[in-house]
DNA sequence: AAAGAGTGTCATGCT
DNA sequence: GTAGCATGACACTCT
């Protein structure tokens, strides 16, 4: 019993608490009004109040749950169950009805109820400009656009209309589900059209493509260089559009390429990159490079005939919508240039991995810790006082006046960061979860750990991009909100006040319905607090003419009484349904009795038919009460404080059966009320939790979005470093007006802001030295 | 007629 | 020990 008691307390809001966080919707109504028994019973126990299926029932006829509820085994069978239902929770990932529906709502830029999309349609606009991507891998993206939104809605088991097909019976009753779910919240029915989204489909996709744009290349600095980069359209390949000086020119002054690289940084003037970061890395494999691919040095974004930045821009568009799915939206070039392990998200990103399933099995965590490894040179102090080695040539690159030159990054080595692995040679050695991350110091173990769980996210199907857009729905004001004060719950807002209120009620009809003693009766069960349902006065003094009538209980939404008082009931129409008439066990004598008029009263017309009526409405009690001709009435008996109920039992001479009929009756009338009071509370707790688990989804569902934006500015900072990488290498020019080629040199950031020159089998020793820190730290 | 909701009552444990 | 409360279980009525 007191295991049972702790579970409804205590392990009741754990477990939903659970639930929720491992993505299960706790739908207290569907679990109360479920034929899952074990699953209801573990949540609201084994309560024959909200079941009818009682627990020796269950034991009797359910295998498996052969269990008493007074078992001492309880505590683990319920430990059992709970685990197992984690644990088949979590091959898969479950997305509230509702959130599915606001994220539909929200795919309606002109839904009647998604008035409120304040950033979707600004960020249309303002990203227009970005929309004139006409390459030919337009119309792949747009097409894996769609299907991802489709298996994301499939994902969320919401009802997406197919880009193509016609609705099933079961896609239309889910819409109309959906449709009726979300008439509560406010949408509109036409959201749920299938033409009328399908129309608007591709506003749709224009508000996503936008929303992610806005996103990016936020630095306008990093806009303005990257469009000075030109694709040759027969090579692909990227060259700055506006090198001073044009090709034949000598090195680049350093101190504007590092102007370049300040112009851009996301991080301002003040931040500066950890004095550990590693490198830059999946996207930039380092080895030596194919002779032929010397000037290569290109992202292995920038390939195919396209523009580059366009492209770019198609890439994150479809970064941000599809996230870690693959996609083939990459020619066959940038599979040539660039190749990266499918494991490796990231890279991903950069080199998409054709043919690479959706929920790859990626793992960010891996990615990113990976990715300071091997190919990791650092400089630091360690790295200017490394001898220069085998002849190979340090080329200092601090210019004279290198102090003024306020780098935003550490210690880093960009060498070998953003080229592709073919330009350096064998991509298959350093390519892939290896390549070190030049943000890597960035992601400290905590963000790791996010990472890590977006992983996990997406292992388990749920793209963070839905998480994203789900949230932008939550927090946007379109009257979408699970707004808890409609739920019933709102209207007893606490136990004490519940209790209290109605004690006070109670306590008025009291003091109305008698004398002196009442009124003192009134402030002590106000003190106790322990009466939930009040009578009336006016009922009250029809009992008296009536004789001894039970007390007239409040009209509680929760627990109604049998009882009602037909005034009330003329008065309140909705209750007349309400009334039952529990008099099954009264005795046949003492119903008799009591329910047969006199014959000479049922000549009294309609005085008498009123008593008659009120006769049905006693309950067993008064009848006995009245058939015992007990002097006070069941409410007195029931209500009044020991004291004076002890005090008026003294003033009349009763009969032991007297005694024991009253005594009898306040027993049972105490009870009665103990037991509504209980069942409201019950009712209480349960839409209370349900709330909390609302709240909870809620919370994850911020959680999520946070998270995805974050990853997702992450990215885009890669992005921004890579090609600063590429645009800083690809000017530097040697004594002879040659470019450096990127399989012999690489680029390295000291600490104190000098950028350096140095050979690449350096910098790979570095890398791999440095490496072995974060390794041994961790240990 | 069956099922479910609502209610009252009893038994029991606890305070 | 008694009174009262809380609650599971059961029975019953009503819809």
């Amino acid at each position: 019993m007191l295991s049972l008691k702790k579970y409804l307390t205590e392990g009741l809001l754990q477990f939903t608490i659970l639930l929720s966080l491992i993505g299960v919707r706790v739908d207290v109504d569907t679990y109360l009004t479920s034929q899952l028994p074990p699953l209801r019973e573990i949540i609201l126990g084994p309560s024959s109040a909200y079941t009818q299926t009682q627990f020796h029932n269950l034991r009797n006829t359910l295998d498996g749950y052969g269990i008493h509820p007074k078992s001492i085994d309880l505590d683990n069978y319920f430990t059992a169950r709970r685990l197992l239902s984690q644990v088949r929770a979590l091959d898969r990932f479950q997305v509230p009805t509702t959130e599915v529906n606001a994220w539909l709502v929200h795919r309606d830029p002109e839904g009647s109820v998604s008035g409120s999309q304040p950033s979707s349609g600004l960020t249309l606009e303002s990203s227009s400009g970005l929309q004139d991507v006409t390459g030919p891998d337009n119309g792949v993206r747009e097409s894996e656009t769609e299907q991802g939104f489709s298996e994301d809605l499939e994902d969320l088991g919401a009802v997406a209309p197919p880009v193509s097909g016609d609705l099933t019976k079961e896609d239309i009753d889910l819409i109309d589900i959906l449709w009726r779910q979300d008439i509560d919240l406010g949408a509109g029915r036409e959201i749920f059209d299938y033409s009328h989204r399908q129309k608007e489909q591709d506003v749709d996709k224009d508000l996503c493509d936008g929303a992610e744009q806005d996103d990016t290349w936020s630095g306008e600095g990093a806009e303005a260089l990257a469009r000075n980069l030109l694709v040759d359209g027969e090579t692909g390949e990227s060259f700055p559009a506006q090198v001073p000086g044009g090709e034949d020119q000598t090195a680049l002054s350093l101190e504007e390429c590092l102007r370049l690289l300040e112009a851009t940084c996301p991080f301002g003037e003040n931040a500066e990159f950890p004095a550990d970061i590693s490198s830059i890395t999946e996207a930039v494999p380092s080895e030596s490079e194919p002779p032929g691919l010397q000037n290569h040095l290109l992202s292995p974004l920038l390939t195919g005939t396209e523009s580059p930045f366009d492209l770019e821009q198609q890439w994150q568009d479809l970064m941000s919508i599809m996230e870690m799915q693959a996609m083939e939206v990459n020619t066959s070039a940038s599979e040539i240039l660039y190749s990266a392990p499918p494991g490796d998200p990231l890279s991903t990103n950069y080199s998409l991995a054709p043919n690479t399933p959706i929920n790859q099995n990626v793992s960010l965590h891996q990615a990113s810790l990976g990715g300071c490894s091997q190919d990791f040179s650092l400089f630091s102090p360690e790295v200017e006082s490394l001898p220069v080695a085998g002849g190979s040539t340090l080329l200092p690159l601090v210019p004279s006046n290198s102090t003024s030159l306020n780098s935003t990054f550490g210690s880093t080595n960009l060498a070998g960061l953003f080229f592709p692995a073919q330009l350096n040679g064998s991509a298959n050695d350093t390519a892939g979860p290896e390549l070190p991350d030049p943000l890597g110091g960035l992601l400290d173990e905590a963000m790791l750990d996010e990472i890590s769980l977006m992983d996990l996210a997406i292992e388990e199907g749920f793209n963070p991009v839905q998480a994203s857009q789900l949230e932008e729905e939550f927090d946007s004001d379109s009257g979408l909100s699970l707004d808890s004060s409609h739920s019933p719950s709102s209207l007893s807002s606490s136990e004490g006040s519940s209790s209290s209120s109605s004690s006070s009620s109670s306590s008025s009809s009291s003091s109305s319905s008698s004398s002196s003693a009442s009124s003192s009766a009134s402030s002590s069960f106000s003190e106790e607090g322990a009466v939930g349902y009040s009578s009336d006065s006016e009922t009250l003094d029809l009992e008296e003419a009536e004789g001894a009538v039970g007390y007239q209980p409040e009209y509680s939404k929760f627990c109604r009484m049998s009882y009602q008082d037909p005034a009330q009931l003329s008065c309140l129409p909705y209750l007349e349904h309400v009334g039952h008439n529990h008099t099954y066990n009264m005795a046949p004598s003492a119903l008799d009795s009591a329910e047969l008029p006199a014959p000479g009263t049922l000549k009294k017309g309609s005085k008498e038919k009123q008593a008659d009526f009120l006769d049905k409405q006693m309950s067993r009690d008064e009848h006995r009460a009245r058939a015992m001709k007990i002097p006070f009435t069941n409410d007195k008996i029931i209500n009044l404080p020991v004291e004076e109920f002890n005090e008026l039992l003294s003033k009349y001479q009763l009969s032991e059966a007297q005694l024991s009929l009253i005594r009898d009756i306040r027993r049972r009338g105490k009870n009665k009320m103990a037991a509504q009071n209980c069942r409201k509370r019950k009712l209480d707790t349960i839409l209370n939790l349900e709330r909390d688990v609302e709240d909870l989804q809620r919370d994850k569902a911020r959680l999520l979005r946070e998270k995805v934006e974050f990853l997702r500015s992450l990215r885009q900072m890669k992005q921004k470093v890579q090609s600063l990488y590429q645009e800083v290498f690809g000017r530097l020019r040697d004594e002879n007006g040659r470019p450096y080629s990127p399989s012999q040199y690489a680029l390295q950031y000291a600490g104190d802001g000098s950028v350096l020159l140095i050979p690449r089998t350096l910098a790979d020793q570095q890398a791999r030295r440095q490496e072995r820190k974060p390794k041994d730290r961790r240990k």
